[in-house]
DNA sequence: ATGCAATTGCAAATCGTTTGCAACTGAAGT
DNA sequence: ACTTCAGTTGCAAACGATTTGCAATTGCAT
């Protein structure tokens, strides 16, 4: 039972225990984001919600991710070019590889890099606070595919 | 005399072969885009610009940025937060350490992350385009320091 | 010198995001 | 259930970084 289990947030009760109201647009909300299995921007996520209750605003959208980032529940990412995206922060820590082609997202670690970068901020004299590393490409043609 | 030699970058050259105009304003741009040596934003070096001609224009330094990294004369970086920061494309590919208290921007590379990026992009069946590996981070107190 | 397309400065527009504000509403207390 | 009131909302306006339309200017090939 030591496996990632990938699971569902409880982002309701994170806020709850921060402080802060369960309201209708954030409990609307809450759900797209518990539900997202990709990298929703704000705009795309307004855009879910208004499905569910059309009385919610873009603003509050921001708003909310904000807070969700503030108490640590998302983390909020800004790849090149667009707008920021989010996912869920209670998955194990990862980088991403952004497919150019249709922006897809896909997640990957290396244990490995990570003692890298460590290695390289100690040798500089500094300790690292959190890094950023995304790797922008197209998927390969031919050979094997792994469907899509 | 293998050693990284900071080329003064022939701008003007490259841009002449690129087939565009060498102006005032951006043979001044262009001069101070050489003597930088730090990792400046659009509004940093338009106010050096004015310094040297106060007729110059925001506009005309983000088009010259434009029109730069279209040639592939200068690298556009965007850190978190901040605006995007430029830097000559004439030295070798690094990654960016940035000190989160000053802002400034300490080069470094490994050869042993860019093969392991290389592997993982492999196999997730996708060619690396390019990547952005940053590393945030603070100035580790007490022991040795470099000086600064 | 001449001519014209490339380039400029300016102001206005754009994009993603934040914010001021008056109206509204959770949730704690009765 | 009813009141209360600070937390929250939607809206529109403000924001910072960057881009763009346009009329005036200017490289640079002739």
């Amino acid at each position: 039972m030591n496996q990632t289990t990938p699971i569902r947030p409880d982002y309701e009760g994170e806020l709850r225990k921060a402080g802060v109201r369960i309201t209708r647009p954030r409990k609307v909300i809450l759900s797209i984001l518990a539900d997202a299995g990709d990298h929703p921007d704000a705009l795309e996520i307004f855009k879910r919600a208004v499905e569910i209750d059309s009385g919610i605003s873009l603003s509050t959208v921001y708003r909310t991710m904000k807070l969700l980032e503030g108490v640590g529940a998302i983390h909020r990412h800004a790849f090149e070019g667009g707008p920021s995206r989010f996912e869920p922060a209670g998955v194990e820590h990862h980088d991403h590889l952004i497919d150019l082609d249709t922006g897809d997202v896909i997640e990957f670690h290396s244990e490995r890099i990570e003692e890298l970068q460590q290695e390289i901020a100690r040798e500089l004299g500094y300790d690292i606070v959190h890094h950023r590393l995304e790797l922008y490409g197209r998927r390969r043609r031919g050979k094997v595919s792994r469907g899509g």
